[in-house]
Parts: C-alpha cells; sequence; structure tokens
DNA sequence: GTAGCCAGGAAA
DNA sequence: TTCCTGGCTACC
C-alpha cells in the first residue's frame, strides 16, 4: 500500500464509500497486474453479491452500457436491482491533492442487477449513494426502454428519462393504498355496434390477448367503449394502459372509467398534474396499488403491473410523437409492449393511419369495425364545394365563404350548434391567383407562395422573396389568400347571424363542450369542443390550406382533421351536415364523403409501398451543416440494401421561429439524407446509424448531425 | 459530457 | 528542460 494511501485511510474515522475510490487509485498506481474484483482493503464490501451493475444516467450514445461498482456493506441492504443510485462517474484517475479527492463528479444512475463478480478487469469504485430504497426500474420497464433505445437509435439514459419520473422523497414515503380485487367483466354495451366487438372483450376478460385496429364509428361512445376494454381486462386480473393524445380525451376516458367501475382502480398519468402527485400516481401503478392507467404520451411507459392491455386513441395526432430524443412514438412503445408482453392491443381512432392500415394487412391486428349501414347511420352527410362551384359562386367571391356553407350554417343553426373548422392561427395563408385560382408558386423551386406581412410574398421552402408576381396561367397581377383566417370568418360570421352567439376555441383557450342551443362555434383543428347532442352542421374551411402542403401526410392529415370535426356532428338520419372546402375529385375529400377512412388508408398504404416509402420501408434521417452530413453518411456502415436519398438543402429556419430538434438554427445552412430500407432490415439500419453516431460522439470535435428515425415530414 | 494523458512545439 | 496546448480516450 503507498504511503499516500495509507494517511488517507488512516486520518479517515469508518472511511465512507468514497475512500474506496482512493484505495483504487492506489491500486492503479501500484500497476500490479491482478485478476477480477478487487478486495477492498479497509472498507468492508457486501457479503453476497457484492457487485453492482449501474446504468449511468447520461445521454451519451457511447457511454451507452452498464458500469459495475462495488456494493460496500452499509449500502448492501438498499441497493436492490432498481434502485436510484450516485455514483462517482467522469475522469477516472481520482486524484488526492492536499488531502481532497477531485475529479469524478456524482452523477445519478439505476442500479440494474447485484452480481458476484463483475466482468471489468480494473478495480471497481463504489457506488457512492443509494438515493432511495424504493426499486424504480423494473425488469420490464428496462427492456421495454432498452427497446424503445434499439428501435429508435437512442440511448437507453434518454428513453429512462421519459420512463421515469422524477423523484419526491414525500411521495415515496406516503404508502399507496391495497390493490382491489378485480371487478366483474362488463357487458359489452356499445361495442356491440361493432362484429366483433363482444368478441374482443370476451377475449381480454378471458385473459387473452387479441390485437385489433378499431375503426370507431363517429360520435360519443369511444371513451365509454375504451373504459369497458380496460374493465374487461381488469376483470382478467390483469393490468391496462391506454394512451390519449391530450388531457380533454384523458378527461374522458377518466370520466368513462369512473363511472363504470368506481374512483380507486384507475390512475390519470398526464404531466398537468404536479411533479410530486405525477410520481405518487406513478408509485401507485409502480407498486401495483393501481392496476390501471389512462394518460398523454409519457403514460405509454407507465410500469402497469401484469399488462392485458395496451390501448392508443387516435395514433395520427402528432402529439403522440414524443419531442424529446429519442422521439419515440406512443404507437410504436405500445406495439414493443405487446409483442415484449404477449398482452391485447387495441389501437382505435375514428380515422385510419397508414401504420394502422399496415397492422391489420400484415395480419398483426384483427380489423375491428362496423358494417357499412351502421357506419352509414352514425355518419353526418358530407358535401363539398369544389373550385367549379367556387369560381361559379358569386356569394362566395364577395363574402369569402361560399353559399352552400351559408347554407349548411343557418340550416343548421335553427336545430343546435355549428362547428366551422378553420386553419390554426399561425398557419401563414397560402396564396393564389385571384383570377384563375391557381396556386401561387414559387418560380425558383415551385414551393408555395405565402405572405408574409403585409404584402411580403416569400416561398414556404426555399424563402425566396418574390415581388413581381404574376400568374403563369392567365397573365393575372392580383392574389388572394387561399384559406380564410380564423378570427375573421368568426367576425363575418357573427355580423351575418347577429342572434346567435359566437364562440372560438383554439390554441390558447381551448373549450371542452358547448350546450346543444344554437351557437356558431369557431375553431381550428383538433380544438373542436364537444356538443352535447352533437353538432347540427360543421363547414370545413381550410380544405385547400391542408391539401397543399408539400408533405407525404398531407391527405391523410386533412382526412383526419375532417373527420375529427365530422365525427361530432350528428347522423345523417338527424340531420347532420358537414360542407367541406375542397376538391371533391381528391381522394381524402371522397374519403370523407363515403366516410371510409379504412379505404383511404389501405390505398395510402399500397402507394407507398410502390414507392418504397415508409411505413412499408423504414426510414431514417440524418440532419446538420452538410460537411458533417457527408461525413457522416461516408464514415456509417449501412446495411447491404440500404439506400441513401440526398442529401438535400433544408430549407433555412426563419428568424424568430422556435427551433425544432433537427432543424437548422437561424440563418444556417443545413442538409438532410435520408436513409431507408426495406422491411425487415430496420433494426439493423438503426444499429448502423447509432454506432456511427456513438464514434462520431465518442471523438470530440467533430460537428454533430441528428438522427432521426421515422422522420415525420418526408415531402 | 469531462479529466487526464501524451505528444509536440514554443519559450527559456 | 519546462510549460502549455490540442487531440484523444476512458469513464466501472
Amino acid at each position: 500500500m503507498s504511503s499516500e494511501n495509507g494517511q488517507q485511510t488512516g486520518g479517515a474515522e469508518g472511511a465512507p464509500p468514497e475512500q474506496l475510490a482512493l484505495i483504487r487509485e492506489s491500486v492503479r498506481k501500484a500497476k500490479a497486474p491482478r485478476a477480477k474484483p478487487r478486495t477492498w482493503r479497509g472498507a468492508a464490501l457486501a457479503g453476497e453479491l457484492p457487485v453492482a451493475r449501474v446504468l449511468v444516467d447520461k445521454g451519451a450514445l457511447h457511454l451507452d452500457r452498464y458500469f459495475d461498482y462495488a456494493v460496500p456493506e452499509e449500502l448492501d441492504a438498499d441497493a436492490q436491482p432498481g434502485v436510484r443510485v450516485r455514483v462517482r462517474f467522469g475522469a477516472g484517475r481520482h486524484r488526492v491533492r492536499e488531502g481532497r479527492r477531485e475529479g469524478g463528479g456524482l452523477i445519478d444512475g439505476f442500479l440494474v442487477e447485484r452480481l458476484a463478480e463483475s466482468d471489468y478487469s480494473g478495480p471497481l469504485a463504489a457506488l457512492a449513494q443509494v438515493v432511495s430504497p424504493e426499486p424504480v426500474l423494473g425488469e420490464e420497464l428496462l427492456a421495454l426502454a432498452r427497446a424503445v433505445a434499439d428501435r429508435y437509435a437512442g440511448s437507453l439514459a434518454d428513453v429512462l428519462q421519459l420512463a421515469v419520473p422524477p423523484r419526491s422523497a414525500r411521495a415515496e414515503r406516503r404508502p399507496s393504498p391495497g390493490p382491489l380485487p378485480p371487478p366483474s367483466a362488463p357487458a359489452p354495451g356499445p361495442w356491440e355496434r361493432y362484429e366483433q366487438g363482444p368478441a374482443f372483450l370476451g377475449s381480454l376478460a378471458s385473459g387473452g390477448a387479441p390485437r385489433a385496429v378499431w375503426n370507431a364509428l363517429p360520435g360519443p361512445h369511444w371513451s365509454e367503449e375504451l373504459a369497458r376494454a380496460v374493465a374487461a381486462t381488469l376483470a382478467s386480473g390483469r393490468g391496462a394502459l391506454v394512451v390519449l393524445p391530450d388531457g380533454r380525451a384523458v378527461a374522458r376516458v377518466d370520466a368513462a372509467l369512473t363511472e363504470l367501475l368506481g374512483e380507486g382502480r384507475h390512475a390519470v398519468l398526464t404531466a398537468d398534474a404536479g411533479p410530486e402527485k405525477r410520481y405518487a400516481r406513478w408509485l401507485a401503478v409502480r407498486r401495483g396499488a393501481v392496476r390501471a392507467v389512462v394518460g398523454t404520451r409519457a403514460a405509454m411507459f407507465a410500469p402497469v403491473r401484469d399488462l392485458g392491455l395496451v390501448a392508443v386513441w387516435d395514433d395520427g395526432d402528432d402529439s403522440h410523437s414524443e419531442p424529446h430524443a429519442p422521439q419515440p412514438h406512443a404507437r410504436e412503445v405500445l406495439l414493443l409492449r405487446a409483442a415484449q408482453d404477449r398482452c391485447g392491443f387495441l389501437l382505435g381512432s375514428w380515422n385510419c393511419t397508414v401504420e394502422a392500415a399496415q397492422l391489420v394487412e400484415t395480419g398483426w391486428a384483427r380489423p375491428l369495425v362496423a358494417g357499412r349501414e351502421r357506419v352509414r347511420a352514425a355518419a353526418p352527410l358530407v358535401r363539398t364545394v369544389g373550385d367549379g362551384d367556387l369560381a361559379r359562386d358569386e356569394a362566395a367571391r364577395a363574402a369569402r365563404l361560399p353559399s352552400l356553407a351559408w347554407q349548411a350554417a343557418r340550416e343548421g343553426l335553427r336545430h343546435g350548434p355549428v362547428l366551422v373548422q378553420v386553419p390554426r392561427r399561425g398557419y401563414v395563408p397560402r396564396m393564389a391567383c385571384a383570377g384563375c385560382r391557381a396556386p401561387a408558386r414559387c418560380r425558383h423551386c415551385f414551393g408555395p407562395l405565402q405572405a408574409q406581412g403585409s404584402d411580403d410574398l416569400r416561398c414556404a421552402w426555399c424563402g425566396r422573396e418574390e415581388d413581381g408576381w404574376h400568374c403563369p396561367e392567365c397573365g393575372g397581377f392580383r392574389l388572394r389568400a387561399q384559406v380564410v383566417g380564423a378570427r375573421r370568418t368568426a367576425e363575418e360570421l357573427g355580423r351575418a347571424f347577429p342572434a346567435v352567439p359566437v364562440r372560438t376555441s383554439g390554441r390558447e383557450h381551448v373549450l371542452d363542450t358547448v350546450p346543444g342551443t344554437p351557437a356558431l362555434v369557431v375553431s381550428t383543428p383538433g380544438a373542436e369542443p364537444v356538443a352535447e347532442g352533437g353538432y347540427a352542421a360543421a363547414l370545413l374551411l381550410d380544405g385547400w390550406a391542408m391539401l397543399s402542403r408539400p408533405d407525404l401526410r398531407a391527405g391523410e392529415d386533412a382526412l383526419r382533421r375532417w373527420i375529427g370535426a365530422a365525427a361530432l356532428v350528428r347522423p345523417q338520419s338527424a340531420g347532420g351536415t358537414v360542407v367541406v372546402v375542397a376538391e371533391p375529385t381528391l381522394r381524402p375529400v371522397q374519403a370523407l364523403v363515403r366516410w371510409d377512412p379504412v379505404g383511404h388508408a389501405v390505398r395510402e398504404l399500397a402507394e407507398r409501398d410502390e414507392l418504397g416509402f415508409p411505413p412499408v420501408s423504414r426510414m431514417a434521417a440524418v440532419s446538420g451543416p452538410g460537411e458533417a452530413v457527408a461525413e457522416f453518411l461516408r464514415a456509417v456502415e449501412l446495411p447491404a440494401r440500404a439506400e441513401i436519398l440526398g442529401p438535400v438543402p433544408l430549407p433555412v429556419t426563419p428568424p424568430g421561429r422556435p427551433r425544432r430538434p433537427g432543424a437548422p438554427p437561424p440563418g444556417e445552412h443545413w442538409d438532410r439524407a435520408l436513409v431507408r430500407v426495406p422491411p425487415g432490415n430496420g433494426a439493423a439500419l438503426t444499429a448502423a446509424l447509432k454506432s456511427a453516431q456513438a464514434t462520431r460522439m465518442a471523438r470530440g470535435g467533430s460537428i454533430p448531425v441528428w438522427v432521426r428515425i421515422d422522420p415525420p415530414d418526408i415531402g
């Protein structure tokens, strides 16, 4: 033993675990070639399983592995798998100067496993602290986080940050209530309306693991249907998890569950409860006191015991996509869970995403749909206003609203509230020729022109300013906005129907419900309040804006938003009418008229398959400064059948716009390449990207690139 | 990420 | 010879 070490240990009575680092230091100094876990002289280690495998809480990809630490005797009892710990990590050589140790800060981690010995050949440092004896990271959650990290080419630590809420000591001290016995199986209720509905519930109640893509009938029963699926699962003695796109949807299912099962059987996990409350609820789930969870996307990781069902509602809503690294999508996470836990799976929506259609096409899930006659009976009448109608429509030109829409509003207001769906504010209006209505396009890249300030025209794709526009079709010089703004529409409608109250629902102020009395309800997509008894009519006014987006998902998105509004309207038999201002020949418009979102998704899927687009192919985006992207692409060892598209320049972020992850900072020019692989090669692709990224990060100096699996905005 | 190691160059 | 910086690697 070196004198340095002797002084240190000798000077401190009952040396704390940290002192072990000093011993380790001396061992290193001595450079004695020795085998596996060192014996710690001067400090007692746990008698059994003295090695703790720890996941250090650092997102860096090249640290995405476990580190072994020695377990001091005094931490032996608390240092159980799953607990939070603190360890010394950082530059290894903990120097001692003037009696103090330096370097290597304390960092958080999770104890993953206790072992008899380490496979690490060097000397082990000791656990510094067990933060709390509460085991928060169970085996299943760890396996799930691992799978999600692999699926998204991210680090385990990043995923755990999403999966395990921050600790609150007070919440931990509070005991959770004891678990309730399973309830009895519910009656199918509104599930009777679906051919396979009662069978699906029956399977859940009897311990089965059915997997279904459920195309929900329009109307308000979906939340009760979800609640019954949860209740059926609980009846089998298993747990259930429902992930919803927003707080309003959570509140509906929460209410339905409370009505069906009373209080205490389910937990609501949303971000808006404070951290302590949130952690307390999460703990109650983790401890097995509560067997069912409803929540927004963070709940996708909820550690429900003995999972029997995972369900997601409206997977097309982009709030199911987690914005934090590695940006997993709730649907995909629940798919992984269903596979891992062999539990039931339910993907429900009024609409149908291409991904949902694929689950059915591949045979992984069964369709859960109502017969056509039921659909027709539940859906409103949908009428379209196309270009031709508009051109002929004197009233539309004068008042910016087609006469059919006026008629529908007037008629609807005699029977109840009328919903008016308008583009979201901040949705910069696209411009069209005032004469012939041809969309105004950039003369350089053919991107859509949009109005910036009062007269300032700019291309939405390349950002170039346009000052001498004239229409290439008819030679006209006058432009008009293609879409009508929300406030303006509200004002105009208010003036036209002075006796009727006008209510608005949008970003800042979202209305939850409106009464069934006549009123104009102006709303942006996704913020539509539910009307008591349903709306008498709906006007969908943003068709052009929705469909002219240069995005692969433009059609699907438009249909989703229209269906989201139209599903709140009374059935046709009760006079419910929807007017959509969009070209009736377009595929999403036809799908709305026929109320056939599944057919639409199936056709889209076939097309994407042909084009080699996701979700049939797996795709990843690599973005960053041109040189960095090029360098990354040179370095990455892609699977054999991978294909690199691009790189191409990304649109420049306009100044003042909040920067999204993966988008260039304002003023910087970035490139983006897409990498795609055929079906079945997704894992190889993410592994390759992850390892290339890890090597880059490990040596500093190289400019970082962003890697995004399943990029949402491929155009 | 970050400390420490080592190599290579400038300063003395 | 000494000191400093920059690049590189390990971190248990």
